[in-house]
DNA sequence: AGGATTTGACCCTT
DNA sequence: AAGGGTCAAATCCT
């Protein structure tokens, strides 16, 4: 058993063992008198949660023949009709049937993958044209003007994607209503090392500045900075449908810079300027939900592997010292639940070290 | 020179 | 057929 069977497997056993925790908890709740409904409703979305993360994994763990890493090292040119010389691809009938065999497995993989939406707002006096870097180096592979969309959508690619076969994805859509919103929509996750690299690398030199500013520092995190972090972090989840899109925002307060360490199981946040937005850090922990549920479920946070199934990333603090999604309070979708850590369960085994949490 | 981006063409899905 | 996603040659940038 490779680890990342290993990995999924206590994941699997993670989630619904929450799930009937919660239950537990759920049927606690109904029998007290100071239950609100908030707090059934936080239950049953961490229920719901704990059940959709399983069905996920097995959904993958069955589907997946071959994990991710094991694609074809050509799978870049798949699609194409066309082998990378420009000569026609072998004629041979078998191997064509192959061929579109697997064209079909990948599509319904990619079809499959997680896919989760952040809205990242950036600063026009900081001069950001674009959306900020989130941690991770992409590589920009098409860019397509979309009906009814005032601006052309990016896509783009992990960088390593042929060196690591890294299959990640994203979309960047600057919002119509607020140019200063980038719509980033991620598909799959991470499954190469360059979490840590890229954080000393940045790649994109005009976002330079806000990285050294706010994305990548390292400061060792203050009681003060947690209670911070606690009373303003918020999660939003909302416009959830049933393609597993999420969208969250993250509030801190201003001149707020924390990281937290191994002890704060490597959950680290930085924010130093109110125009300062570390975005588009893949926030797997929001969950497949109901348009209803709004609430964070720490339980589903780290299983959104997508094809990120083998977790092969180092587990050092430094792979984590990134940043999800710090916004500002201002955001153009409603603000329909709060989080703080304060709400969170956090179970002791819960592996928040696997660089997958914020993946 | 090598890597990243641009952009028109092609492919797939609906 | 239309629209979205991806490819890959051309171009740009460092």
């Amino acid at each position: 058993m490779d680890c990342a069977s290993n990995w999924e497997y206590k994941t699997l056993i993670n989630e619904l063992t929450q799930g009937i925790e919660h239950t537990k908890q759920l049927r606690e709740h109904f029998h007290s008198a100071d239950s609100t409904s908030e707090n059934q409703e936080l239950l049953l979305q961490r229920i719901l949660s704990s059940y959709e993360q399983s069905l996920l994994i097995l959904k993958w763990s069955g589907s997946t023949v071959q994990s991710p890493p094991a694609l074809p090292p050509s799978s870049g040119a798949i699609e194409s009709s066309v082998s990378v010389d420009g000569s026609p691809k072998s004629d041979d009938k078998k191997r064509s049937f192959q061929d579109h065999q697997e064209l079909i497995d990948i599509s319904k993989k990619r079809k499959s993958q997680p896919t989760w939406t952040e809205q990242v707002k950036v600063s026009a006096e900081s001069g950001f044209e674009g959306p900020i870097d989130d941690g991770y180096s992409w590589r920009k592979y098409g860019q397509k003007d979309i009906l009814g969309a005032k601006y052309p959508r990016s896509y783009y690619r992990c960088t390593y994607r042929h060196m690591q076969n890294c299959w990640a994805t994203k979309q960047v859509q600057r919002s119509d209503d607020d140019p200063t919103v980038f719509e980033i929509t991620y598909r799959g996750s991470h499954n190469c090392h360059q979490a840590t690299y890229s954080a000393q690398q940045p790649t994109w030199p005009e976002k330079q500045e806000f990285k050294k500013q706010a994305v990548y520092q390292t400061g060792q995190y203050s009681n003060q900075a947690l209670m911070n972090l606690r009373a303003n972090l918020r999660v939003n989840t909302n416009d959830l449908d049933k393609n597993e899109t999420a969208t969250c925002h993250f509030s801190f307060p201003p001149t707020f810079s924390s990281g937290l360490t191994d002890d704060s199981r490597h959950f680290q946040i930085s924010h130093v300027d109110d125009n300062l937005i570390g975005g588009g850090y893949s926030p797997s922990f929001v969950s497949p939900t109901t348009p209803e549920s709004n609430y964070f479920s720490v339980s589903s946070s780290c299983q959104m592997n997508g094809y990120g199934m083998v977790h092969n990333l180092h587990h050092s603090e430094s792979d984590l010292t990134d940043i999800f999604s710090a916004n500002t309070s201002t955001t153009s979708s409603p603000i329909v639940g709060d989080f703080s850590l304060d709400q969170l369960d956090l179970d002791p085994n819960f592996p928040f070290d696997n660089p997958n949490f914020f993946s």
